[in-house]
DNA sequence: CAGTTCATGTAACTGGTTACATGATTCG
DNA sequence: CGAATCATGTAACCAGTTACATGAACTG
Protein backbone atom coordinates (compact mmCIF):
# COMPACT_ATOMS: atom_id res chain seq x y z
CA UNK A 1 0.00 0.00 0.00
CA UNK A 2 2.58 2.88 0.73
CA UNK A 3 4.13 2.76 -2.48
CA UNK A 4 1.04 4.66 -3.96
CA UNK A 5 1.33 6.76 -0.56
CA UNK A 6 4.74 7.99 -1.62
CA UNK A 7 3.30 8.96 -4.57
CA UNK A 8 0.49 10.89 -3.17
CA UNK A 9 3.49 12.38 -1.33
CA UNK A 10 5.18 13.51 -4.16
CA UNK A 11 2.03 14.86 -5.90
CA UNK A 12 1.32 16.50 -2.57
CA UNK A 13 4.75 19.38 -3.43
CA UNK A 14 2.94 20.03 -7.15
CA UNK A 15 1.65 18.90 -9.68
CA UNK A 16 3.69 15.90 -11.74
CA UNK A 17 3.88 13.74 -14.18
CA UNK A 18 5.09 10.11 -14.48
CA UNK A 19 8.38 11.19 -15.85
CA UNK A 20 8.80 13.85 -13.08
CA UNK A 21 8.20 11.43 -10.76
CA UNK A 22 10.70 8.79 -11.47
CA UNK A 23 13.35 11.96 -11.99
CA UNK A 24 12.41 13.01 -8.10
CA UNK A 25 13.03 9.75 -6.97
CA UNK A 26 16.13 9.35 -8.85
CA UNK A 27 18.44 12.85 -8.00
CA UNK A 28 16.17 14.30 -5.08
CA UNK A 29 15.72 13.82 -1.63
CA UNK A 30 12.41 11.32 -1.59
CA UNK A 31 14.92 8.71 -3.74
CA UNK A 32 17.21 8.12 -0.24
CA UNK A 33 14.89 7.21 1.11
CA UNK A 34 12.57 5.85 -1.45
CA UNK A 35 12.52 4.49 -4.98
CA UNK A 36 10.13 3.22 -7.89
CA UNK A 37 10.60 2.07 -11.84
CA UNK A 38 8.23 3.40 -14.60
CA UNK A 39 7.03 -0.20 -14.08
CA UNK A 40 5.33 0.92 -11.12
CA UNK A 41 4.79 4.64 -11.83
CA UNK A 42 2.11 4.41 -14.55
CA UNK A 43 -0.25 1.52 -13.84
CA UNK A 44 -0.10 2.76 -10.11
CA UNK A 45 -1.31 6.55 -11.52
CA UNK A 46 -3.74 5.01 -13.42
CA UNK A 47 -5.47 3.21 -10.54
CA UNK A 48 -5.13 5.85 -8.42
CA UNK A 49 -6.75 8.35 -11.11
CA UNK A 50 -9.39 5.54 -11.40
CA UNK A 51 -10.24 5.27 -7.77
CA UNK A 52 -10.70 9.38 -6.89
CA UNK A 53 -7.02 9.92 -5.33
CA UNK A 54 -5.52 12.10 -8.27
CA UNK A 55 -7.07 13.21 -11.51
CA UNK A 56 -4.61 13.95 -14.35
CA UNK A 57 -4.54 16.82 -16.99
CA UNK A 58 -2.42 17.19 -20.36
CA UNK A 59 -0.16 20.26 -20.17
CA UNK A 60 2.44 21.84 -22.22
CA UNK A 61 5.11 22.60 -21.09
CA UNK A 62 8.13 23.60 -23.01
CA UNK A 63 7.16 22.38 -26.03
CA UNK A 64 6.46 18.95 -24.93
CA UNK A 65 3.44 17.09 -23.96
CA UNK A 66 2.93 15.65 -20.24
CA UNK A 67 0.16 14.63 -19.01
CA UNK A 68 0.39 15.89 -14.93
CA UNK A 69 -1.37 14.33 -12.26
CA UNK A 70 -2.59 16.32 -9.45
CA UNK A 71 -4.27 15.25 -5.51
CA UNK A 72 -8.20 15.87 -5.36
CA UNK A 73 -9.50 16.14 -2.34
CA UNK A 74 -10.11 12.59 -1.55
CA UNK A 75 -6.06 12.06 -2.15
CA UNK A 76 -5.17 14.91 0.34
CA UNK A 77 -7.29 13.56 2.80
CA UNK A 78 -5.88 9.65 2.64
CA UNK A 79 -2.25 10.95 2.07
CA UNK A 80 -2.84 13.18 5.58
CA UNK A 81 -4.17 9.98 6.90
CA UNK A 82 -1.17 7.94 5.80
CA UNK A 83 1.09 10.34 7.31
CA UNK A 84 -0.52 9.96 10.96
CA UNK A 85 -0.18 6.12 11.02
CA UNK A 86 2.73 5.17 12.51
CA UNK A 87 5.65 4.40 9.84
CA UNK A 88 7.37 0.75 10.06
CA UNK A 89 10.68 0.03 11.17
CA UNK A 90 13.04 -0.08 8.43
CA UNK A 91 13.54 -3.78 6.97
CA UNK A 92 17.52 -3.36 6.46
CA UNK A 93 19.64 -5.09 3.45
CA UNK A 94 22.85 -4.27 3.02
CA UNK A 95 25.04 -6.73 1.29
CA UNK A 96 27.83 -5.69 2.45
CA UNK A 97 27.38 -5.91 6.02
CA UNK A 98 26.18 -9.28 5.48
CA UNK A 99 28.83 -10.64 3.69
CA UNK A 100 31.30 -8.61 6.24
CA UNK A 101 29.55 -10.46 9.20
CA UNK A 102 30.29 -13.92 7.67
CA UNK A 103 34.00 -13.17 6.70
CA UNK A 104 35.65 -15.99 8.29
CA UNK A 105 38.80 -15.35 10.02
CA UNK A 106 40.93 -17.46 7.64
CA UNK A 107 39.82 -15.88 4.58
CA UNK A 108 41.88 -13.16 2.57
CA UNK A 109 41.00 -9.42 3.55
CA UNK A 110 41.95 -8.09 0.89
CA UNK A 111 38.49 -8.28 -0.92
CA UNK A 112 36.68 -6.92 2.48
CA UNK A 113 39.03 -4.12 2.33
CA UNK A 114 38.09 -2.94 -1.52
CA UNK A 115 34.68 -3.47 -0.64
CA UNK A 116 34.59 -1.15 1.93
CA UNK A 117 36.71 1.55 -0.49
CA UNK A 118 34.10 0.91 -2.61
CA UNK A 119 31.06 1.86 0.00
CA UNK A 120 33.20 4.80 1.05
CA UNK A 121 33.70 6.55 -2.37
CA UNK A 122 29.87 5.93 -2.89
CA UNK A 123 28.65 6.95 0.44
CA UNK A 124 31.13 10.34 0.11
CA UNK A 125 29.33 10.95 -3.47
CA UNK A 126 25.56 10.75 -1.81
CA UNK A 127 27.16 12.99 0.85
CA UNK A 128 28.48 15.63 -0.83
CA UNK A 129 25.07 15.82 -2.96
CA UNK A 130 22.97 16.09 0.38
CA UNK A 131 25.31 18.75 1.71
CA UNK A 132 25.31 20.38 -1.62
CA UNK A 133 21.36 20.05 -2.39
CA UNK A 134 19.59 22.44 -0.01
CA UNK A 135 22.24 25.17 -0.84
CA UNK A 136 21.93 25.00 -4.66
CA UNK A 137 19.31 27.90 -4.69
CA UNK A 138 17.18 25.65 -7.00
CA UNK A 139 15.02 22.88 -4.97
CA UNK A 140 12.25 23.57 -2.69
CA UNK A 141 13.09 22.32 0.51
CA UNK A 142 10.99 22.80 3.57
CA UNK A 143 12.03 23.40 7.31
CA UNK A 144 10.92 20.07 8.53
CA UNK A 145 12.78 18.49 4.89
CA UNK A 146 15.96 20.01 6.40
CA UNK A 147 16.06 17.65 9.05
CA UNK A 148 15.77 14.69 7.19
CA UNK A 149 18.51 15.70 5.13
CA UNK A 150 20.70 16.89 8.62
CA UNK A 151 19.90 13.23 9.83
CA UNK A 152 20.96 12.02 6.24
CA UNK A 153 24.19 14.08 6.73
CA UNK A 154 25.16 12.50 10.29
CA UNK A 155 24.55 9.03 8.83
CA UNK A 156 26.84 9.43 6.01
CA UNK A 157 29.41 10.66 8.05
CA UNK A 158 29.07 8.11 10.79
CA UNK A 159 29.32 5.77 8.23
CA UNK A 160 32.54 7.22 6.44
CA UNK A 161 33.95 6.99 10.00
CA UNK A 162 33.29 3.54 10.58
CA UNK A 163 34.64 2.57 7.32
CA UNK A 164 37.84 4.42 7.76
CA UNK A 165 38.58 3.01 11.06
CA UNK A 166 37.64 -0.23 10.01
CA UNK A 167 40.01 -0.15 6.83
CA UNK A 168 42.67 0.59 9.27
CA UNK A 169 41.64 -1.93 11.97
CA UNK A 170 42.01 -4.40 9.07
CA UNK A 171 45.31 -3.11 7.43
CA UNK A 172 46.86 -3.35 10.27
CA UNK A 173 45.36 -6.60 11.34
CA UNK A 174 44.40 -5.59 14.95
CA UNK A 175 41.43 -7.12 14.75
CA UNK A 176 39.15 -6.63 18.32
CA UNK A 177 38.60 -9.68 19.90
CA UNK A 178 35.03 -11.90 18.79
CA UNK A 179 32.85 -14.13 21.22
CA UNK A 180 33.41 -17.69 21.11
CA UNK A 181 32.39 -19.57 24.19
CA UNK A 182 32.12 -23.02 22.52
CA UNK A 183 35.30 -22.87 20.31
CA UNK A 184 32.64 -23.01 16.73
CA UNK A 185 35.58 -20.88 15.31
CA UNK A 186 37.77 -23.86 15.03
CA UNK A 187 35.11 -26.48 14.05
CA UNK A 188 34.30 -24.01 11.16
CA UNK A 189 37.61 -23.21 9.81
CA UNK A 190 38.43 -26.92 9.75
CA UNK A 191 34.67 -27.48 8.03
CA UNK A 192 36.19 -25.01 5.50
CA UNK A 193 39.35 -26.37 4.94
CA UNK A 194 38.23 -30.34 4.76
CA UNK A 195 35.22 -29.01 1.94
CA UNK A 196 37.84 -26.86 0.05
CA UNK A 197 40.79 -29.54 0.23
CA UNK A 198 42.97 -26.77 1.73
CA UNK A 199 45.70 -28.26 3.99
CA UNK A 200 46.49 -25.69 6.66
CA UNK A 201 46.53 -21.83 7.07
CA UNK A 202 44.89 -20.43 3.63
CA UNK A 203 47.21 -18.56 1.28
CA UNK B 1 20.19 -14.27 -6.42
CA UNK B 2 21.75 -13.03 -3.58
CA UNK B 3 19.19 -14.67 -1.27
CA UNK B 4 20.60 -18.16 -2.08
CA UNK B 5 23.97 -16.73 -1.26
CA UNK B 6 22.89 -15.36 2.15
CA UNK B 7 21.67 -18.98 2.93
CA UNK B 8 25.21 -20.26 1.96
CA UNK B 9 26.65 -17.47 3.92
CA UNK B 10 24.49 -18.60 6.74
CA UNK B 11 25.58 -22.12 6.63
CA UNK B 12 28.92 -21.45 6.29
CA UNK B 13 29.01 -21.17 10.10
CA UNK B 14 27.69 -24.52 10.86
CA UNK B 15 25.04 -27.28 9.50
CA UNK B 16 21.81 -25.72 9.45
CA UNK B 17 18.22 -26.41 9.40
CA UNK B 18 15.59 -24.17 7.83
CA UNK B 19 13.87 -23.67 11.25
CA UNK B 20 17.69 -22.56 12.56
CA UNK B 21 18.17 -19.93 9.89
CA UNK B 22 14.73 -18.46 10.42
CA UNK B 23 15.63 -17.67 13.87
CA UNK B 24 19.03 -16.90 12.68
CA UNK B 25 17.67 -13.89 10.80
CA UNK B 26 14.93 -13.07 12.97
CA UNK B 27 17.13 -12.13 16.62
CA UNK B 28 20.72 -12.49 15.68
CA UNK B 29 23.50 -10.99 13.90
CA UNK B 30 22.40 -12.09 10.36
CA UNK B 31 19.11 -10.41 10.97
CA UNK B 32 20.39 -6.62 11.11
CA UNK B 33 20.71 -6.73 7.79
CA UNK B 34 18.77 -9.10 5.99
CA UNK B 35 15.61 -11.15 6.31
CA UNK B 36 14.18 -14.69 4.88
CA UNK B 37 10.53 -15.82 5.87
CA UNK B 38 9.92 -19.66 5.39
CA UNK B 39 8.52 -19.35 2.03
CA UNK B 40 11.58 -18.74 0.91
CA UNK B 41 13.98 -20.40 3.10
CA UNK B 42 12.45 -24.24 2.23
CA UNK B 43 12.32 -24.00 -1.37
CA UNK B 44 15.40 -22.28 -1.42
CA UNK B 45 17.28 -25.09 0.37
CA UNK B 46 15.57 -27.58 -1.86
CA UNK B 47 16.86 -25.73 -4.74
CA UNK B 48 20.25 -25.71 -3.50
CA UNK B 49 20.53 -28.97 -2.48
CA UNK B 50 19.43 -29.93 -6.25
CA UNK B 51 22.19 -27.85 -7.74
CA UNK B 52 25.06 -29.40 -5.34
CA UNK B 53 25.53 -26.35 -2.85
CA UNK B 54 24.33 -27.86 0.05
CA UNK B 55 23.54 -31.22 0.84
CA UNK B 56 21.60 -32.84 3.79
CA UNK B 57 20.86 -35.13 6.96
CA UNK B 58 18.39 -35.92 9.05
CA UNK B 59 19.52 -35.47 12.74
CA UNK B 60 18.37 -36.32 16.27
CA UNK B 61 18.85 -32.89 18.20
CA UNK B 62 17.20 -33.02 21.88
CA UNK B 63 14.57 -34.80 20.58
CA UNK B 64 13.73 -33.68 17.85
CA UNK B 65 13.99 -34.52 14.16
CA UNK B 66 15.62 -31.94 12.16
CA UNK B 67 16.69 -31.94 8.62
CA UNK B 68 20.93 -30.25 8.84
CA UNK B 69 21.62 -28.66 5.73
CA UNK B 70 25.54 -28.19 5.18
CA UNK B 71 27.95 -26.78 2.51
CA UNK B 72 29.67 -28.76 -0.17
CA UNK B 73 32.69 -28.43 -1.67
CA UNK B 74 31.13 -26.19 -4.62
CA UNK B 75 28.77 -24.79 -1.77
CA UNK B 76 32.05 -23.22 -0.06
CA UNK B 77 33.09 -21.82 -3.58
CA UNK B 78 30.03 -20.48 -4.76
CA UNK B 79 29.67 -18.54 -1.68
CA UNK B 80 33.70 -17.08 -1.42
CA UNK B 81 33.19 -15.79 -5.12
CA UNK B 82 30.24 -14.24 -3.67
CA UNK B 83 32.23 -12.88 -0.74
CA UNK B 84 35.09 -11.48 -3.50
CA UNK B 85 31.86 -9.79 -5.72
CA UNK B 86 31.27 -5.77 -4.60
CA UNK B 87 28.12 -5.25 -2.89
CA UNK B 88 25.48 -3.23 -4.48
CA UNK B 89 24.62 -0.09 -2.52
CA UNK B 90 21.63 -0.33 -0.38
CA UNK B 91 18.49 0.65 -1.43
CA UNK B 92 16.89 2.35 1.95
CA UNK B 93 13.38 2.66 2.41
CA UNK B 94 12.22 4.01 5.37
CA UNK B 95 8.72 5.37 5.64
CA UNK B 96 9.81 7.66 8.57
CA UNK B 97 12.23 9.38 6.33
CA UNK B 98 9.66 9.56 3.63
CA UNK B 99 6.71 10.95 6.17
CA UNK B 100 9.13 13.64 7.89
CA UNK B 101 10.30 14.81 4.56
CA UNK B 102 6.74 15.50 3.01
CA UNK B 103 5.29 16.81 6.42
CA UNK B 104 4.73 20.15 4.94
CA UNK B 105 4.05 23.51 7.23
CA UNK B 106 0.99 23.62 8.42
CA UNK B 107 0.20 20.15 9.43
CA UNK B 108 0.34 19.41 12.82
CA UNK B 109 3.14 18.21 14.51
CA UNK B 110 2.18 15.86 16.96
CA UNK B 111 1.62 12.91 15.31
CA UNK B 112 5.51 13.52 13.23
CA UNK B 113 6.76 13.79 17.19
CA UNK B 114 5.10 10.41 18.28
CA UNK B 115 6.47 8.34 15.34
CA UNK B 116 9.91 9.90 16.06
CA UNK B 117 8.88 8.72 19.66
CA UNK B 118 8.16 5.38 18.75
CA UNK B 119 11.30 5.10 16.52
CA UNK B 120 13.05 5.98 19.19
CA UNK B 121 11.97 3.56 21.31
CA UNK B 122 12.42 0.88 18.49
CA UNK B 123 15.67 1.73 17.91
CA UNK B 124 16.85 2.18 21.95
CA UNK B 125 15.97 -1.64 21.84
CA UNK B 126 18.04 -2.97 19.03
CA UNK B 127 20.58 -0.89 20.42
CA UNK B 128 20.66 -3.03 23.59
CA UNK B 129 20.74 -6.00 22.21
CA UNK B 130 23.32 -4.77 19.69
CA UNK B 131 25.47 -4.29 22.54
CA UNK B 132 24.80 -7.01 25.16
CA UNK B 133 24.81 -9.47 22.51
CA UNK B 134 28.49 -10.01 21.59
CA UNK B 135 29.00 -10.24 25.20
CA UNK B 136 26.25 -12.44 26.18
CA UNK B 137 28.76 -15.88 26.60
CA UNK B 138 26.71 -17.50 23.99
CA UNK B 139 26.47 -16.60 20.64
CA UNK B 140 29.66 -16.66 18.37
CA UNK B 141 30.81 -13.31 16.99
CA UNK B 142 33.51 -13.59 14.69
CA UNK B 143 36.75 -10.76 15.33
CA UNK B 144 35.55 -9.02 11.47
CA UNK B 145 31.94 -9.59 12.74
CA UNK B 146 32.66 -7.52 15.74
CA UNK B 147 33.15 -4.42 13.33
CA UNK B 148 30.15 -4.86 11.85
CA UNK B 149 28.18 -5.04 15.46
CA UNK B 150 29.92 -1.85 15.97
CA UNK B 151 29.17 -0.30 12.82
CA UNK B 152 25.10 -1.24 14.09
CA UNK B 153 25.87 0.75 17.50
CA UNK B 154 27.21 3.64 15.87
CA UNK B 155 24.33 4.15 13.59
CA UNK B 156 21.88 3.54 16.14
CA UNK B 157 23.74 5.90 18.19
CA UNK B 158 23.94 8.84 15.90
CA UNK B 159 20.55 7.98 14.86
CA UNK B 160 18.85 8.20 18.30
CA UNK B 161 20.98 11.62 18.88
CA UNK B 162 18.99 12.88 15.78
CA UNK B 163 15.98 11.63 17.14
CA UNK B 164 15.85 13.77 19.98
CA UNK B 165 17.34 16.47 18.74
CA UNK B 166 14.49 16.55 16.35
CA UNK B 167 12.06 16.63 18.69
CA UNK B 168 13.45 19.29 20.45
CA UNK B 169 13.23 21.38 17.66
CA UNK B 170 10.17 20.02 16.81
CA UNK B 171 8.53 20.69 20.54
CA UNK B 172 10.49 23.91 20.54
CA UNK B 173 9.18 24.96 17.09
CA UNK B 174 12.65 26.15 16.33
CA UNK B 175 12.68 24.71 12.54
CA UNK B 176 15.88 25.48 10.55
CA UNK B 177 15.16 27.70 7.34
CA UNK B 178 14.42 26.06 4.18
CA UNK B 179 15.09 26.60 0.37
CA UNK B 180 12.64 28.06 -1.38
CA UNK B 181 13.86 30.08 -4.30
CA UNK B 182 10.75 30.02 -6.27
CA UNK B 183 8.31 30.51 -3.74
CA UNK B 184 6.78 27.33 -4.06
CA UNK B 185 5.54 26.37 -0.29
CA UNK B 186 2.91 29.49 -0.76
CA UNK B 187 1.72 27.78 -3.55
CA UNK B 188 1.66 24.11 -1.51
CA UNK B 189 0.07 25.35 1.13
CA UNK B 190 -2.74 27.32 -1.35
CA UNK B 191 -3.54 24.11 -3.03
CA UNK B 192 -3.74 22.19 0.24
CA UNK B 193 -6.10 24.53 1.50
CA UNK B 194 -8.22 25.13 -1.32
CA UNK B 195 -8.31 21.15 -1.60
CA UNK B 196 -9.41 20.46 1.70
CA UNK B 197 -11.64 23.33 1.67
CA UNK B 198 -9.53 25.23 4.78
CA UNK B 199 -9.66 28.69 5.40
CA UNK B 200 -6.33 30.26 6.90
CA UNK B 201 -4.12 28.65 8.93
CA UNK B 202 -5.15 25.00 9.73
CA UNK B 203 -5.37 24.29 13.65
C1' DC C 1 19.92 13.50 -39.71
C1' DA C 2 21.53 10.44 -36.16
C1' DG C 3 21.62 10.03 -31.35
C1' DT C 4 19.99 11.40 -27.04
C1' DT C 5 16.60 12.87 -23.89
C1' DC C 6 11.74 13.45 -22.91
C1' DA C 7 7.63 11.00 -22.32
C1' DT C 8 4.09 7.18 -21.71
C1' DG C 9 2.97 2.93 -21.39
C1' DT C 10 2.54 -2.64 -21.31
C1' DA C 11 3.64 -7.64 -20.78
C1' DA C 12 6.38 -11.05 -19.12
C1' DC C 13 8.88 -12.28 -15.46
C1' DT C 14 10.88 -12.57 -10.78
C1' DG C 15 11.20 -12.77 -6.22
C1' DG C 16 9.25 -12.52 -2.52
C1' DT C 17 5.33 -12.94 1.42
C1' DT C 18 1.00 -14.73 3.54
C1' DA C 19 -1.71 -18.09 4.70
C1' DC C 20 -2.51 -22.60 5.06
C1' DA C 21 -1.68 -27.68 6.17
C1' DT C 22 0.42 -30.88 9.12
C1' DG C 23 2.40 -33.14 12.94
C1' DA C 24 5.56 -33.91 16.87
C1' DT C 25 7.04 -32.41 21.34
C1' DT C 26 7.27 -29.65 25.39
C1' DC C 27 5.43 -26.72 28.98
C1' DG C 28 2.30 -24.97 32.30
C1' DC D 1 -4.60 -31.90 28.30
C1' DG D 2 -4.60 -27.66 25.90
C1' DA D 3 -1.49 -24.13 24.32
C1' DA D 4 2.78 -22.88 22.72
C1' DT D 5 6.82 -23.94 20.32
C1' DC D 6 9.55 -26.77 17.20
C1' DA D 7 9.70 -28.20 12.58
C1' DT D 8 8.79 -28.70 7.44
C1' DG D 9 6.63 -27.66 3.73
C1' DT D 10 3.26 -25.79 -0.30
C1' DA D 11 0.08 -22.90 -3.04
C1' DA D 12 -1.97 -18.78 -3.91
C1' DC D 13 -1.00 -14.27 -4.12
C1' DC D 14 1.27 -9.76 -4.65
C1' DA D 15 4.45 -6.16 -5.63
C1' DG D 16 7.82 -5.06 -7.93
C1' DT D 17 11.43 -4.84 -11.94
C1' DT D 18 13.12 -5.62 -16.72
C1' DA D 19 12.62 -5.38 -21.15
C1' DC D 20 10.16 -3.98 -24.75
C1' DA D 21 7.33 -0.80 -27.86
C1' DT D 22 6.48 3.66 -29.40
C1' DG D 23 6.94 8.32 -30.67
C1' DA D 24 7.96 13.33 -30.27
C1' DA D 25 11.38 16.87 -29.80
C1' DC D 26 15.82 18.59 -29.18
C1' DT D 27 20.93 18.62 -29.79
C1' DG D 28 25.35 18.36 -32.08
Amino acid sequence: MSTEHSLLAVLSFWPSSGYDIKSEFEHKAAGLYWGMSYGSIYPKLKKLEEEGYVYSMEKEENGRNKKLYELTEKGWQEFEEWLCTPPAYPAVKDELFMKMSTWHKDMDTRHLISHLEKRKRESEDILGFVKEWPRNGISYVSSIGMLTIRYAEMRLETELRWIDESISILKAGELPEGQDPTGAEKKLLSRRRESLGLKSEDE
